[in-house]
DNA sequence: ATGACTTAAAGTCAAGATGACCTTTACATG
DNA sequence: CATGTAAAGGTCATCTTGACTTTAAGTCAT
């Protein structure tokens, strides 16, 4: 297996090597139902080991480049995204989790709007996938992605993270929809009013949403943030300082 | 600066140089109030770069160890201590944060309980210091100890960590100078009862601790879980499954 | 032995947050 | 112009939280 010759001790010690991987959310119309729901892009393995099977987008790590850079560099080789939200997720690094060689991955996890061009930009060893109900993934990717989604799910309830699977406007029905996807419950729409108002982050504009059969819904958006913001509910490191990439097209 | 005769492809992807790192707090009493504060362990360099400055407790990763196993190997390096916990706190991987060479940093946190002997082991190159306050580190060490504490803070207003502080029975005076050493607040004794009470996993015993002028308080220990418990607060990946060790002296 | 002192343990009360539900408003559509 | 639909705002009972009070059960000094 190890065919160099170092000795042991020194073999022992010889770093393993690192990986950086991403888990992209975005959310996408059920084909059934029409209510948005969960989807994440993987990529075909084209070698061994797990040839052909679905796995996270991922690499190694540049000399010169950051975690997140590198993190980000996936997300953008993967779905032609800039990501809108980016952050660290875990460190795995089991002895046996790739066969043969050890690998650690770093896994970042990022959420994107879906919308236009990028859904449609599959090709033969890219594929979107609905986030429950996977398929058998390579090495432990299917343990990953279920962390994700917790952590996913976990940081909604807390943090501010849901604007990013939408534009820079969004009526607040939109926003819920965004929570009751990814949570998998129904929200009062009420109360979910209510919550918001107290919120700090989100912010009325005066336009308003025309075109429905109804009476049109005030736009808002997710405020600009005065400065440094404090770290709240169960953020992770980075998050606060250079982790976190805001896309604002910069109003209308 | 990079002295072999790679070309510039091939070393930019080289492999950084991995090494794990352990923030481990524990807490003894104040030398001037007595109330007990919050203390973590920390080693004097004795090579370049950063040499005679202190550092986290770190090394290299061992072929044959998983993340946890790694960190609790140092953990009991330094302290001769089992963790009561041990958690995957970040990794850090910015490129200049160890001149020269680059290093990403995987660092787990961990709590023990000082008491006896451990705190009494300090030699010339490890020795304790106050979390707060602490003189300039080696690398970006200051920086993971300051996220270590906003974690550490962070997890004990959800989570159920407090008592890795404690032995394995204590009062609910006890628990409460950890949560008013950690929180940096006063918390109202009858109030902090209450919730406690509603907490599942602690448990009141039948015995009480005699000695005190005043009336004897009622012992209380962590529920041995009966089975497998689902994911609270913000709780970290491994932490729900093999990341965490715990330390019962079983009974008394 | 008695009373002073100290902390444990339990209870009270008002303010705030949450979930279930109702009413009114303002559009689009036929 | 009536009707349907969802927005927007409000009510009410319940739960949680923080501040505070009362009673219990020991030790200690006299």
């Amino acid at each position: 297996m190890y065919t160099n010759a170092a000795n042991v001790t020194e073999r022992q010690f010889v770093p393993p090597s690192l990986a950086i991987s991403t888990v992209i959310f975005a959310l996408r119309p059920s084909v059934t139902s029409g209510r948005p729901t969960l989807w994440l892009p993987l990529v075909r393995r084209i070698r061994q080991p797990y040839r052909g099977k679905w796995a996270l987008p991922g690499g190694p790590l540049a000399r010169s480049e950051s975690l997140v850079e590198a993190a980000g560099r996936n997300l953008k080789e993967t779905t032609q995204l800039e990501p809108g939200y980016l952050e660290q997720l875990y460190c795995f690094g089991a002895v046996d989790r790739s066969p043969a060689e050890r690998v650690v991955s770093i896994v970042y996890w990022a959420l994107v709007q879906a919308e236009a061009a990028a859904m449609a930009e599959e090709t033969d060893n890219v594929r979107w996938f609905r986030a429950d109900g996977l398929e058998e993934l390579a090495f432990d990717h299917n343990e990953i992605v279920e962390y994700a989604l917790w952590r996913l799910r976990n940081k909604m309830e807390y943090g501010s993270i849901a604007y990013h699977f939408l534009g820079d406007r969004f009526t607040l029905a939109q926003l819920r929809e965004v929570y009751e996807a990814v949570l998998d419950k129904r929200l009062d729409p009420a109360n979910f009013r209510r919550q918001l108002r107290g919120a700090r982050d989100i912010e009325p504009t005066d336009e308003y949403l025309q075109g429905g059969r109804h009476r049109p819904p005030r736009l808002y958006r997710y405020r600009p943030e005065p400065a440094a913001a404090a770290g709240s509910g169960g953020a992770d490191h980075q998050t606060q300082s250079n982790g976190v990439k805001h896309v604002r097209s910069d109003q209308h």
